[in-house]
DNA sequence: CGCGTGGTTATTGTATACAAAACCATCTCG
DNA sequence: CGAGATGGTTTTGTATACAATAACCACGCG
């Protein structure tokens, strides 16, 4: 993208994630134009990338918001990446190459040593955390998959970064992505969808401890 | 969307679909503009959405062309949809309300009307089938997924519009979806999302038949 | 004759002014 | 007192002019 839409994006984006911008908060355009310094034209795109990626919602007349993820969203999003990314798992174990799995050992080693010092440092993790699962889209050789990913993947994480991670659930996923790396490296598909799938499952778990309870199984609290 | 640049976007649409603009063609904002009788700046806007939808596609250097579907393109595309429609029959069978079966009903008797008569009416078959689809994933409950099926369904559609349905082919279809209400009326997810399945993967094979034969499984025709 | 190189044109990106639409407070009239 | 109309204000949508960048082409040099 081009140099203004592309820094408009990046900074209204670093501003969701600093809370800045906090959910549910209603934005203007020329708000946006003035924090980011260019003017309203390439903000107009960078919002629409943000709305593709579900960071901003429109309301029904075009009136523009931080979004606002409930707990049930975020089930939603879970079960549609488990489905994809499986899938994604599944595919790279029969395509990943000798140097790609490297990468993945390299990627989980720095992993680890984000986790393994007296205060975690949870933004090495996550960028981590990023680039393994991004290996292995790429490795399943199949662009729309990761363009469909694309739109999922961030947007919680980016919502919430103020939760907290427990240093136990950090190593848990560390030791997922190493049986990932033994699936891949046996090329057992199957084995590999299965380690991706209870991964992705418990770290919905994980997260949705720090969001709220459950919705009931009958009615809501609207109601 | 606003306007000018919803008709904008309708009207590239149209003439993707009419074949005006043919595959592989390259574009400019302001010949868009022109076809359009708008301005550069909704035409923009509408061709971001058409990018979206895999309609349009952009080169390294920012260049607009009308997006060419390879065969693997598009048995890729079946790939996805298939995992994502099916995820949706067996989420629509436990929530389906009796109108919307009603209305499932209704809609695939008036597929069939388009189907039995000298001449199929292919116009209207896609259109009541691109509403029973609608149904269903509406009744998913699921919004981030139809938000991501919508982005997949239309384009090889849309880009092939020139190609031929045999009347068993359209007949097989409607089968399925009797087969896909019976399964919904059950209230019985894994008997839809099987449905689902072999309806979505014949019609690929239907599909890709008019397209061309398969890639070799190993090397290809560019080498 | 091939290939870089500079200038020229075509195309996309950005800013800005204006138009249209939505919002909101207030007033009017039943 | 309240429902709904009304006008001023805010916000989004569109057109247009200009800036930046990429493609093109012709020319000269090796």
């Amino acid at each position: 993208m081009s140099r203004a839409s592309e820094q408009a994006y990046a900074k209204i984006r670093s501003h969701l994630m600093s809370a800045a911008l906090k959910p549910g908060e209603q934005l203007t355009e020329d708000q946006l134009a003035q924090i980011t310094g260019v003017s309203r034209t390439p903000v107009r795109e960078a919002v629409r990338r943000l709305e593709d990626e579900l960071l901003l919602v429109r309301s029904d007349t075009k009136r523009l918001f931080v979004a606002d993820w409930s707990r049930d969203d975020i089930e939603e999003m879970f079960a549609l990446r488990q489905m994809l990314e499986c899938h994604a798992a599944e595919r790279a174990a029969q395509r990943l190459s000798r140097e790609q799995i490297g990468d993945l050992e390299a990627i989980n080693r720095a992993l680890k040593a984000a986790i393994e010092q007296p205060e975690p440092d949870v933004v090495r993790f996550l960028e981590a955390n990023r680039a393994f699962h991004e290996v292995i889209i790429e490795a399943a050789h199949s662009p729309r998959l990761g363009q469909l990913l694309g739109r999922l993947v961030e947007a919680p994480v980016v919502l919430r970064t103020a939760r907290t991670y427990s240093q136990d659930d950090l190593r848990q996923s560390a030791r997922d992505h190493d049986e990932l790396i033994a699936a891949f490296a046996a090329r057992d598909p199957d084995w590999a969808r299965a380690v991706m799938g209870s991964h992705l499952r418990r770290a919905f778990h994980t997260f949705a401890k720090t969001v709220g309870p459950p919705a009931p199984r009958y009615g809501n609290g609207k109601a």
